[in-house]
DNA sequence: ATTTTCGAGATTTTT
DNA sequence: TCTCGAAAAT
C-alpha cells in the first residue's frame, strides 16, 4: 500500500481510492474531508499514473488550492504544481484567456469588483437621473445581478454581443426602466471590456456550449474533476461541471449539507443532495473535536428539519467542556476573551496562533480588535478590507490598468491623485468629448490637450506620464514602469506625508508580489503579463496567502469554512447577531433562513479541536436598536452539555468603561 | 474652481 | 469606524 495512504480509516480509503464513475462524498465536520480528497489526487497521480495535466481539482477559496497543492508534493514528493487545482473562477479565467476573441471580445479583459460595480451603478444613476431615494445603488446591483442570474448564458445573446447591443440601443424608449439600467451596465461593460465575478461562470459557460470545439477540448483533457465543498456550487457551477465530465463521466464530488452558508450567493443544496451518482459513501467520524465540543455542535443543528439526518461521532475523549461566558457589555465581553487567551496559553504552553476568534459580521471585529491591541496581543485580522482593495493597492492598480487598457474607471480613479488640481467641471467637458467621439475619457483627455482645446497643466504633465510609461510598458518589466509612475506622479511623495508608513509599506509589498508575478511568468511580456497579473490578484483575497505567523486570527464564521482550530471563540453570539437580525422574524419564509444560520453556527462550533467558548453580552446594540439577548442557538444546548458563566458586576462593567477611554 | 472640513448616516455573509 | 455630501476655506 502506498505510504500515504496509510493514515486514512477504512471509509476514507474506500473513498480516496475511487477512480471512475460519478462519486459522491458525504463528510462532516472533521472527517477528514480534504485529507481524503487529497488522498484520491495522489492516488490517481501515484498509483494509476494520471497526468496531472488531466485533473481538474477544484476548491472553494484559493487558500484551500494552494494548502492542497503544499499536501500532495509532500504525499508524493516531487516537484509538483498544477494550476488545475484552482477555484471554479480561476479555471473559467483559464477558459476565457483562451477562447473569449471568439465572441468578439478583446484579448485583454478587466475584472470588475464590488467597489468597481458599485462605482458603475453609480454612473448609471446619474444618467438616467435616477435619485438616491427611489432607488438605491444597492438596489441598482441587486438587478443587474438578477437578470443576469435569471438568464445566465442568454444575457450575452441579449446584451453583450455587440449586434444584440446595438438593437436594445435602438428600441431603448420601450425597455422599462429595469431593461435601460441592465443595458447601460452592459454598456458599460463592453467599453472596457470588462467581466464581474458571476461573468466569469456565464461566459465560460457560454463558450462551453455554443462552440463544440472548445467544449470538446476540455472534455477531451479532462479525464477526472473532482469538487471540494460541493455543497455550495450554484446551478451554473453544476451547469459546468455536467458539461465538463460529460466525456470521461468521472466526477468526484465532496461535501456536507449540514454545512451550506452560502445561500446568498445562490448555492444550492439540492445539486448535492440529488446528485446521480454510482456510489455515495459517508463518513460520520470525527477527528477534529472532543466529544464535548462534537455534542454541543449536534445539539444545535439537530433543530434543523431540511437535512440529512447523520450524526458525527469521535473516539475521542471527553475534553474541556464548552463555556458560555454572558458579559454586561461589548467591551467586558473582549477583555474576557483577551484574559482567556493569555491564561490559557500560559496553562497549555501554547501560542498565540493556536487561538481564533469568530464573528457574524465584519463590523463585529471592531471591539475585538481594541481589546486585542489593549492586551498586547499580536493578532491578524482577515476580511474585512481585503489587501487589494485598501485605498493605495487600488490606486495603484489603476494606474497600472489605465497604462494597461485605458478603462474609465481607473482614469476617473486616479485622474486627481495626488491633487493636480482637476476637478468636476474639467472632467465634464472631458466625459461629454468621450461620449460624443466615443472614446475612452483618457483618449478624449489627450485629444482635447493636444488640440488646445483644453489647457491645464496638471492634465498635460499627467498625459506625458503615463503615454511615457505605456511606450515603455513593451518592453521594460511592470514593476519598473510602477516605480515610475509613483515616482513621477508625487504619489509616493503623497503617501510619505502620511504620519505611518503602512501604506507605503502595502505598496512595497505589492511591488514585491509582482516581481515574483514576472519571475514566475517569463513567458509572457508586456501588457499581456500585466493583463495577466491584474487578473490573478483580483480573483485573490488577503485570506488566500499561507504565512500566518504566530498570532491569533480573528475572521467571519463564513471564512472560517473548511479550517480548523485548537482554540476557537464564537462571539456576539446574541440574537440578532446570529442568527442576523433580518431573519429573525417568525414567518414562514424566514424558517430556511433561521436554519441557514444555524448551520452557520454549526459551521463556526465545529472549527474548534480543543476548546469551545460561546460568548456574548448585554448591553445597547445599534443592529436591534435595544438591548442584547442570548442567541436562540444557545437555549437549543442542554443545559448539562455547557458551563454557564457571567459577570454582572457593577463595578466591574464601570471600570471597563473607564478603561476604554 | 478646487480642496478641505465637518457632521450625519449606515453596516450580512463572498468568489 | 468609515463613507459620503454639503458648506466653508483656499
Amino acid at each position: 500500500m502506498e505510504e500515504y495512504l496509510k493514515g486514512l480509516n477504512d471509509k476514507q480509503y474506500e473513498g480516496a481510492t475511487q477512480v471512475n464513475g460519478r462519486i459522491r462524498l458525504v463528510a462532516g465536520a472533521g472527517a477528514g474531508k480534504t485529507k481524503t480528497l487529497t488522498c484520491r489526487y495522489a492516488y490517481l497521480v501515484n498509483h494509476e499514473g494520471i497526468n496531472p495535466e488531466n485533473i481538474l481539482c477544484l476548491t472553494f477559496t484559493n487558500k484551500a488550492a494552494n494548502e492542497m497543492r503544499q499536501r500532495i508534493e509532500k504525499m508524493i514528493g516531487r516537484d509538483f504544481a498544477s494550476e488545475y487545482i484552482c477555484t471554479i473562477h480561476s479555471f473559467c479565467v483559464k477558459i476565457l484567456r483562451r477562447d473569449i476573441y471568439r465572441l468578439g471580445f478583446p484579448k485583454f479583459f478587466n475584472i470588475l469588483d464590488e467597489e468597481d460595480k458599485k462605482s458603475i451603478a453609480k454612473s448609471i444613476m446619474k444618467e438616467l437621473g435616477l435619485t438616491n431615494k427611489e432607488t438605491t445603488v444597492k438596489d441598482v446591483i441587486q438587478k443587474i445581478n438578477s437578470t443576469k442570474s435569471r438568464s445566465a448564458s442568454g444575457y450575452i445573446t441579449d446584451y453583450m454581443l455587440p449586434r444584440a447591443l446595438a438593437n436594445k440601443r435602438r428600441i431603448a424608449s420601450k425597455l422599462n426602466p429595469d431593461e435601460l439600467i441592465f443595458m447601460k451596465y452592459c454598456e458599460n461593460q463592453i467599453k472596457n471590456f470588462s467581466l464581474d465575478f458571476d461573468d466569469l461562470i456565464y461566459f465560460a459557460l457560454y463558450i462551453l456550449i455554443n462552440f463544440q470545439d472548445v467544449r470538446e477540448y476540455w472534455q477531451d483533457k479532462l479525464h477526472y474533476i473532482m469538487v471540494d465543498e460541493a455543497q455550495d456550487c450554484n446551478k451554473h457551477d453544476w451547469e459546468i461541471l455536467e458539461i465538463l465530465s460529460k466525456k470521461h463521466n468521472n466526477l468526484y464530488i465532496i461535501g456536507d449539507d449540514n454545512q451550506s452558508i452560502y445561500k446568498f450567493r445562490g448555492s444550492d443544496v439540492k445539486g448535492f443532495i440529488n446528485f446521480k451518482n454510482d456510489k455515495t459513501i459517508l463518513l460520520t467520524q470525527n477527528y477534529r473535536s472532543t466529544k464535548k465540543i462534537l455534542d454541543v455542535a449536534n445539539s444545535i443543528i439537530k433543530n434543523n428539519k431540511e437535512r440529512v439526518e447523520k450524526d458525527l461521532f469521535t473516539d475521542k475523549k471527553d475534553g474541556v467542556v464548552v463555556t458560555n461566558y454572558h458579559a454586561p457589555n461589548i467591551w467586558t465581553e473582549c477583555k474576557f476573551i483577551c484574559n482567556e487567551i493569555e491564561r490559557i496559553r500560559m496553562s497549555d504552553k501554547c501560542g498565540y496562533g493556536d487561538f481564533t476568534i469568530l464573528y457574524r459580521n465584519n463590523s463585529m471585529s471592531r471591539e475585538i480588535e481594541q481589546a486585542l491591541i489593549k492586551s498586547n496581543i499580536p493578532y491578524k485580522i482577515y476580511g474585512g478590507i481585503r489587501f487589494y482593495e485598501r485605498k493605495e493597492i487600488k490606486d495603484t492598480i489603476a494606474f497600472l490598468k489605465l497604462i494597461n487598457s485605458n478603462d474609465n474607471l481607473s482614469f476617473r480613479r486616479v485622474i486627481n491623485e495626488p491633487a493636480r488640481k482637476i476637478g468636476k467641471v474639467f472632467l465634464e467637458k472631458v466625459d461629454k468629448f468621450a461620449t460624443e467621439k466615443k472614446v475612452t475619457q483618457y483618449e478624449s483627455m489627450f485629444r482635447l490637450i493636444g488640440s488646445g482645446e483644453l489647457k491645464h497643466d496638471g492634465a498635460s504633465d499627467f498625459i506625458s506620464i503615463i503615454e511615457k510609461a505605456k511606450k515603455d510598458s513593451e518592453t521594460k518589466k511592470v514593476s519598473e514602469i510602477l516605480n515610475y509612475v509613483l515616482i513621477e506622479t508625487g504619489y509616493l511623495d503623497m503617501l510619505r506625508e502620511d504620519s505611518d508608513n503602512v501604506r507605503l509599506d502595502n505598496i512595497k509589498e505589492l511591488s514585491k508580489s509582482i516581481e515574483y508575478y514576472e519571475k514566475q511568468n517569463q513567458e509572457y511580456t508586456g501588457s499581456e503579463l500585466l493583463n495577466n497579473f491584474l487578473q490573478d490578484i483580483s480573483l485573490y483575497t488577503n485570506t488566500d496567502s499561507n504565512d500566518d505567523g504566530d498570532v491569533v486570527k480573528a475572521m467571519t464564521m463564513h471564512q472560517s469554512k473548511g479550517l480548523e482550530f485548537p482554540n476557537v471563540f464564537v462571539t456576539n453570539a446574541f440574537e440578532g447577531g446570529i442568527p442576523s437580525l433580518r431573519f429573525s422574524e417568525n414567518t414562514e419564509e424566514s424558517k430556511s433562513e433561521i436554519e441557514e444560520e444555524r448551520r452557520l453556527m454549526y459551521v463556526a462550533c465545529t472549527r474548534a479541536e480543543k476548546r469551545l467558548y460561546i460568548t456574548e453580552s448585554s448591553g445597547f446594540n445599534w443592529l436591534v436598536q435595544g438591548d442584547k439577548e442570548p442567541s436562540r442557538f444557545i437555549s437549543e444546548i442542554p443545559e448539562n452539555m455547557i458551563s454557564k458563566i457571567g459577570n454582572f458586576n457593577e463595578n466591574n462593567w464601570k471600570n471597563i468603561k473607564n478603561f476604554k477611554r
